[in-house]
DNA sequence: TGAATTTCTGATTACAAAGTCAGAAATACT
DNA sequence: AGTATTTCTGACTTTGTAATCAGAAATTCA
């Protein structure tokens, strides 16, 4: 266990610990939970298997630690959010829109991540809820609520709508694989990237709006 | 292995393939390849895991046995498109769209299992294509391109659009766990159903439609 | 330099899961 | 009935993986 104490940490490579949460953040993200392996996670980040275990208790705690770095990038990118507070609530919902697709591309493994344990469940779901998409999704109901409320959205259930977006933002990067071998299609290009992300909005947003000529 | 000779076949139980097929599809979808394991589905089919190498090579000849299954039921369903073939593409691609809805919510097992190995990519995903999902990919692809070219729909990627379509339908089913952990809400329920539906439709056809009042 | 502390590893254990096989049980045929 | 064939099972082997641990290597501090 890593003890904080009055002497100063010895290091053999840099930043052990950081780098084996980067190699774990990959490959829970591309494999899922199960099929990550604490070996292929400790070749990927250049340290035997039993370091993993030295710097983390077990696997569910490697876990846990990935996420809470993934949580941090994203958190801050989603500063932007606070500025708005005090738009009219269906401007603001099409600035979360707009921030969740460009976060959906730029952190390809929290869509993934999501979309493998929310549709899962267990305790990893309880977990991300708690600590990393549960705020994130209540507050953007809220939002929608407020939408609806002002007349600006039509009145579909906020919550259906949050999760929709979430998997239409979502959707066509995870299904990468699928575009590929369905479409021979690689969807990581840019021109793919501009094209989904103004489709979803036209959708979203021309279709559930009561005024779309409002979008802008 | 089960071969077909001048004697009839010898019965334990009713239909013991047949169980063990049903039992494997419901543990592959909930689960996934992965973590639904060959005793579960044995015990599930109230057999012995024997049993289950008895009437299938491996475990992935099992997985593909299930999908056939559900092929066969899916297939017989979709065959109320083909009375369509006359209509303009974007009638067409209406009826489709509102009959995936509502196969996605009759079956949430295919949805679950094609955003699973979508993801995931590999041999599994190359069967799908094959033989699932791949034909009606491209030819909803194809009915979108034709809606397009038509000036009925907004020029976006066809292929992204049906992905999208694919997404949007399945997201709200498949993470449903997430739903519950989230929001506390429970999205099998038949209102829950009818307002997806009707959101699903109103944003990718009022949205991406060129003329959405012609929706009907 | 040498002792103390932290960091890391090879070797091993424990366990879960797929797959194998000899033979038992059930069924069909004569 | 008796024999052949199919269907099924308990016991076993093999493999992949998380977790453990004693001790080596590196680092810090006096």
């Amino acid at each position: 266990m890593a003890k904080a104490l009055a002497q100063a940490p010895a290091r053999k490579g840099p930043q052990t610990a950081i780098r084996i949460r980067e190699a774990a953040l990959e490959l829970f993200s591309r494999l899922g939970f199960e099929r990550a392996t604490m070996a292929e996670i400790a070749a990927e980040a250049g340290v035997s298997q039993a370091t993993l275990h030295y710097h983390f208790e077990d696997k569910f705690q490697l876990w846990r630690a990935a996420m809470l770095q993934l949580r941090a990038v994203i958190a801050e990118e989603e500063r932007l959010l606070e500025a708005a507070v005090d738009s009219p609530p269906e401007v603001q919902l099409r600035m979360a829109m707009r921030l969740f697709l460009q976060i959906s591309w730029r952190h390809p493994a929290l869509g993934r991540i999501v979309a493998l344990e929310g549709m899962a469940g267990g305790e990893r779901l309880e977990w991300l809820d708690a600590h990393l998409i549960g705020p994130r999704n209540r507050r953007l109901a809220e939002l929608a609520k407020a939408a609806i409320d002002s007349g600006a959205l039509k009145p579909f259930p906020a919550e259906m709508l949050i999760i929709t977006l979430q998997s239409a933002a979502a959707g066509v990067i995870n299904l990468a694989p699928m575009m590929a071998v369905s479409f021979d299609i690689d969807v990581t290009q840019a021109p793919a990237r501009a094209a989904h992300e103004q489709m979803v909005l036209d959708a979203l947003l021309g279709g559930l709006l009561t005024d779309p000529s409002a979008m802008t």
